[in-house]
DNA sequence: TTTATTTACTTAATCGGTTAAGTAAATAGT
DNA sequence: ACTATTTACTTAACCGATTAAGTAAATAAA
């Protein structure tokens, strides 16, 4: 144990730790003979600079913040894939930060943040989050740009993808299909992806005057038995839906379960469109009709423009905003009349 | 932009940056009027201690890396989440670096984390991970502490689950399944835990007296649409395989999809094991029977036992090693005669 | 030869925090 | 009344690296 440091490879030379510092940068102030004697020992010895030293120094650590609610979520963890990929580009360092979908737990994410630990930050708003006092305070000390799920009243990049128009268009791909009485599952009113989502599935539901006493939205929470027991409840009802729109991905697996359980048919019974960046949808049984968010894409844009505002030395811009489309995938879960 | 430092601090109060930085930590030596001077204007600043700083001066910066090959894969995904659920109890920082199974992403990674960066790293090695000096010497540096994909070479703690156990338990499951012509889909021979899988299948192979003329190990590898018409070919093939016993999860999708594209029926024509912590392989078409690790507790043990060497200051020892069993889910797609 | 410039360094300050050591004033002890 | 101790600070060194400013010696120019 024991980091190689400029101070011992100085001591071994017979130099000042300026020197040294300047022979590895390749500075014209040393002569050829030392800076190859420091570049010796330097490589032998396995010496990497701290980066704390520099970055205390420089007051920049290289480092962005990468918060978000969850990793075991296809969409999260590809869009991380998305902005590592330009962080490393950049010769950034990354830090993950999980929420967990709770507020407490992002305002001390978020207050810890405010250290000049990291350069700037990309977020994506906990479910759970309804004051966004943290961000602001976060927001006047860092660079910030949100993706998917963002903050509607900071003022920054938001790199979201068309939430509204796939409610929309899920709900009406739903009425096609022949369905009456459409479900929404949805989570968190606070959040802005939820509310649009919703709006574009209210739209559609006018646009296509369908009897609205039978379409309704239904909550999901965070405790996932409840949810299982609602979704029983649900399906068990005498005007069950023939229809749902599940806003989050996690809530697939429950839905296909309960319906195993209680043998209702997808996609005969019911049909089911879920907002889901999962690989393995196709092989669902059935293979499930998805909403697909540009994950990856998503990622590496609120990173690219993170770092244009980290280089430029400015304020991450609003007008750098940009909105990638989704992509309605059907599959089995949706085919066929009722 | 702009943060709060303790000379700022200091400056307003007429105090020094001592007196601040003893009023913050409680000291005795600061009167009580003085420290709630302190307090207050902290507050109501938003100051919060630069981490660099003070990890310069204390040699330690309440940081550890985990370096995965990717997060975007059930397994890694869970035991970040345990890693990082103790991470938070102990008050550290997780930097995440994902080597995307490449060993020269892996050299770089850990050259970088010689500097003194972190406290502490847990690794899974990546697939093509053939030479293990850059590991070597990152371990004479940083205490490190191996989950799942170990390196057999490295003396110090490695959690990891019943590898060989498993290889043989689901060969074994699909011997007494009925399967015949058992193929093991592979990855990378220098992985430890593919090598001690693939013993498992083939003393099983032997213990039931298999033909092995009809069994062989088949290796994947990281080009997608290669192993795709690999599979293909190996469904196509006259003694096509009865069985298959896939090492990775990234395989089931493929074999889900290639079976379909030929009319191949799971689990009538064939039955397919995979190793998988993908928390969907009830919905599956059919739904999978899976060999899954207990990838949360593997993630939580690591860090556990990484946070109690750097909290005595020692060593990671390897007789803190630990082997947490995976569970065989039998599902549908081995169930069934064939 | 004398001065100017270049070469090849060293010294010292800095980043933001912590802490050992120093100090003046107030209080306590005898 | 006089020393001893406590109180409540300040000064200065340090962590590891960078860099502006300083400096001695060598070389070039006048």
């Amino acid at each position: 144990m024991g980091v190689v440091t400029i101070k011992m490879l100085a001591k071994e030379l017979n130099l000042s730790t300026a020197a040294v510092s300047k022979a590895l940068r390749d500075s014209h102030e040393i002569s050829t003979a030392t800076k190859q004697r420091v570049l010796d020992l330097a490589a032998s010895l396995h010496y990497v600079p701290h980066p704390y030293a520099g970055s205390l120094r420089e007051k920049r650590s290289r480092t962005i913040a990468v918060v978000i609610p969850e990793v075991a979520d296809s969409f999260f963890s590809l869009a991380l894939n998305g902005i590592e990929a330009v962080a490393i580009e950049k010769g950034y360092h990354a830090l993950i930060y999980l929420t967990h979908e709770n507020q407490e737990r992002e305002i001390e994410i978020l207050k810890d943040l405010e250290s000049g630990r990291v350069d700037g930050v990309i977020m994506s708003v906990a479910m759970k989050t309804n004051t966004f006092d943290h961000i602001k305070l976060l927001h006047k000390v860092v660079p910030l740009v949100f993706f998917d799920r963002v903050c509607e009243e900071i003022d920054t990049a938001k790199i979201t993808t068309n939430d509204y128009e796939c409610g929309y268009l899920a709900t009406k791909h739903l009425i096609e299909a022949g369905c009456k009485k459409i479900v929404l599952l949805s989570v968190s009113e606070s959040l802005s992806i939820s509310s649009k989502r919703m709006q574009g599935y209210k739209q559609a539901l006018v646009d296509y005057q369908m009897d609205e006493t039978l379409c309704r939205v239904i909550d999901y929470n965070e405790d996932l038995t409840r949810n299982y027991d609602l979704l029983i409840e649900l399906l068990k009802s005498k005007d069950r839906p023939d229809g749902i729109v599940a806003t989050v991905s996690k809530m697939t697996t429950e839905i296909y379960l309960a319906c195993m359980e209680l043998g209702i048919k997808i996609p005969n019974d019911i049909k089911v469109v879920c907002f889901s960046n999962d690989s393995n949808a196709p092989i669902f049984n059935p293979s499930l009709t998805t909403i697909t968010q540009p994950a990856f894409e998503m990622g590496k844009l609120a990173a690219t423009i993170l770092f244009k505002a980290l280089k430029r030395n400015t304020q991450v811009l609003s007008d750098e905003s940009a909105v990638i489309p989704s992509d309605l995938l059907i599959r089995a879960s949706t085919t066929g009349s009722l």
